[in-house]
RNA sequence: GGCCCCAUCGUCUAGUGGUUAGGACACGGCUCUUUCAAGGCCGCGGCACGGGUUCGAGUCCCGUUGGGGCCA
C-alpha cells in the first residue's frame, strides 16, 4: 500500500456579508472532494480584516452553508483567533532569514512608485530591506522603529501545476518580496492562508481562479515555512448574464436571495455542481450520494461559466416534481401568504399545482388560493371573462351546484356541462368565469379538480360572492 | 501598464486526431386540453479568427481577437 495520505481540503470564505455562489460552489467541490476521496472537509473562516468582518456576518455564511448542507467535518477555524501562530511564524521566517523587516515608510513607498511610474517602468519593491543585517535589524525593531514584514523571493521561476489548468510558469521577475505582516503588526492574507494551511495539512487547495495569480506567492511561502506544498485547482468564474464577475448588485449572486425566492438547497446545489463540473454522461439531476461518488478533479472545466437562473428554475422544478407532497408542503407553508388549507386539501392541491409551480414561492402562493376566498378579481380576467349573461348563468349554476349528490370533480364536471347543454351554450363559457370566481386568476389547475377539493361551502359561497361583485359593478 | 487564465449552439455542457459535433435550459411549432403548466414529438441554433503539424483537426502547436483575473 503506498500512504498516501487522505487529503484534507478546505472552504476559507471571508465574512463578507452573504454567501456568493461561487463561494458555495468553492465549499462543494471541496466537500464532494473529500467525500469522494475519503478525506476530510474544513471550513475555516478568514476573519481577520477586523473592520468588516463582524459576528454577525459570519453567522450568515454558516447559516447559509448549513441551509445548503454543506456541512465541514472539522472547524470552523477562526483566523481572528490564530494571530498567535502568524507572530511566532513570522518570527521564525525572519530568524531564518527566509523573510526580513523592512523600514521604509508609506511615503517612501508611495514615492518609489509614483518615480516608477513617471520612467514608464512597471513598479517593483526596491529591495534595499533585504540587505540590512539581522543585529541591525532586531536593534532598530527593538528600538521601536516600524517596520513590515516582507518574504525573501526566490530569484526563480515559479511552476504550479494545477490540477484543473495544468503547468503554468511564473517568472521571477513578476514578483517581488511581498508583504506578510504590516507595519501594525497584522497578519496579511497571502501569509495567513499559507500558515493556516501548513498548519491544518491541507493536502488540496481548490479554489477560484481569482487565486491563480497568486498562487507562486503561496508556493513561495509554503517552502520558507518548510511545509508541503499542496496541490492546486483553480475552478473558472462565476459569470452574471452579462458576462461580468457575479456581483452582488446583480442580485443572483447571494445564496440567500435564492433561498428568499423560493429555490430548494438540494436545487442549488444540483445546479451549482454542473456549473463547471460534469458527470460524463447526459445527466441534469444528481442526488448528493451520486455527485459524492462520482465526483473527480479531472472532469471539472476550466472555463468560466454563466449563472442563469432560468436553469436554476427549471432544475427547481424538477426536485419540485419528485419531492413526497408532505415534504412540499412543509417546505411551501411559510411562502403561504394567507395560510394553508387543512392537511387532506393542502395535500391534495400540492399534487395539483406541482408541475405548475417552479419555487415555493409559488407553490405557497397557489396553496393559499384554497385557504381565503379571493379579496380581487384578475381585471383582464373580469374584461375577457364577464358578460351582461354571466351573473344569471352562474345563478344557475349554483343552482345545478347544490343538487350535486356526490362533490367530486367527476361529477360537478358532469354537472356542468349538462347545464351548459341545456343554456346551449359552451361550457368554457362557464369554466371561465368560474375560474376567476373560486381563484382570481385565470390560470390555474384543471378547475373542476379545484371545486372539488375548496368543498361545497367554500366553492359556492366564493361563486355567491363574485355574481354579487360583478353585480354591483355593472 | 506588467504577469496569468479562458474560448463547442444565446446559456450550462459532452467530446481527449477519423462523430451526420451529442444532451440540457431557453426559444419556435405540434400534441394533450376548459385555462395555465407538466409530459411527449419535431425544429431553430455552435466548434471566435488566421496560420501551422498530420493522410485527417472541435480535439495538438503558434499567433490574432475577444473575455476574465491578479499585481500595481
Amino acid at each position: 500500500m503506498p500512504n498516501t495520505p487522505l487529503p484534507r481540503v478546505r472552504f476559507a470564505p471571508s465574512p463578507t456579508g452573504f454567501l456568493h455562489v461561487g463561494g458555495a460552489r468553492t465549499a462543494l467541490y471541496n466537500l464532494l472532494f473529500a467525500r469522494r476521496e475519503k478525506g476530510t472537509y474544513i471550513l475555516r473562516i478568514e476573519d481577520t480584516d477586523v473592520e468588516r468582518s463582524r459576528e454577525e456576518l459570519t453567522g450568515q455564511i454558516l447559516s447559509a452553508l448549513e441551509w445548503l448542507g454543506l456541512e465541514h467535518d472539522e472547524g470552523p477555524y477562526y483566523q481572528s483567533r490564530r494571530y498567535d501562530l502568524y507572530r511566532a511564524a513570522a518570527e521564525r521566517l525572519i530568524a531564518e532569514g527566509k523573510a526580513y523587516r523592512a523600514f521604509e515608510t508609506p511615503e517612501e513607498l508611495d514615492l518609489e512608485r509614483k518615480r516608477a511610474e513617471a520612467e514608464g517602468r512597471s513598479y517593483r519593491y526596491s529591495g534595499t530591506g533585504r540587505e540590512i543585517p539581522p543585529d541591525e535589524s532586531d536593534r532598530r525593531a527593538r528600538a521601536g522603529e516600524k517596520f513590515v514584514v516582507r518574504l525573501r523571493m526566490p530569484a526563480e521561476t515559479i511552476v504550479v501545476d494545477d490540477l484543473i489548468r495544468g503547468r503554468v510558469e511564473f517568472p521571477a521577475e513578476a514578483l517581488d518580496d511581498f508583504v506578510l505582516v504590516r507595519s501594525d503588526e497584522r497578519p496579511l492574507y497571502h501569509f495567513t492562508v499559507c500558515v493556516d494551511d501548513a498548519d491544518m495539512r491541507i493536502t488540496h487547495v481548490l479554489r477560484g481562479d481569482d487565486h491563480l495569480a497568486n498562487t507562486p506567492k503561496h508556493v513561495a511561502l509554503f517552502r520558507a515555512l518548510g511545509a508541503e506544498v499542496p496541490a492546486f485547482a483553480h475552478l473558472g468564474m462565476i459569470l452574471g448574464t452579462d458576462r461580468k464577475k457575479l456581483s452582488k448588485r446583480y442580485g443572483a449572486a447571494a445564496v440567500e436571495e435564492w433561498r428568499e425566492q423560493g429555490i430548494f438547497p438540494e436545487a442549488l446545489v444540483n445546479f451549482l455542481a454542473l456549473l463547471g463540473w460534469s458527470p460524463g454522461e447526459d445527466r441534469e439531476i444528481l442526488s448528493r450520494e451520486e455527485m459524492e461518488r462520482e465526483f473527480s478533479l479531472d472532469r471539472i472545466g476550466a472555463s468560466p461559466s454563466v449563472f442563469d437562473p432560468e436553469k436554476l428554475l427549471w432544475v427547481n422544478a424538477q426536485y419540485m416534481a419528485r419531492m413526497p407532497a408532505e415534504e412540499l408542503l412543509r417546505r411551501a407553508e411559510p411562502h403561504a401568504p394567507s395560510g394553508l388549507p387543512e392537511k387532506e386539501a393542502a395535500l391534495a392541491a400540492v399534487e395539483l399545482h406541482r408541475t405548475r409551480a417552479r419555487t415555493a414561492i409559488e407553490m405557497g402562493r397557489a396553496l393559499s388560493l384554497y385557504a381565503a376566498d379571493p379579496e380581487e378579481y384578475d381585471p383582464d380576467g373580469l374584461r375577457k371573462h364577464v358578460r351582461p349573461e354571466t351573473a344569471p348563468e352562474i345563478e344557475r349554476l349554483i343552482a345545478a351546484f347544490e343538487k350535486v349528490e356526490s362533490w367530486t370533480a367527476h361529477d360537478l364536471d358532469a354537472a356542468l356541462r349538462q347545464l351548459a347543454a341545456e343554456m346551449k351554450v359552451s361550457a368554457s363559457r362557464l369554466i371561465h368565469p368560474v375560474r376567476l370566481a373560486l381563484t382570481g386568476v385565470t390560470v390555474g389547475a384543471p378547475l373542476f379538480d379545484v371545486v372539488a377539493l375548496l368543498g361545497k361551502e367554500t366553492a359556492l359561497r366564493r361563486l355567491k360572492k363574485f355574481v354579487a361583485k360583478i353585480r354591483e359593478t355593472k
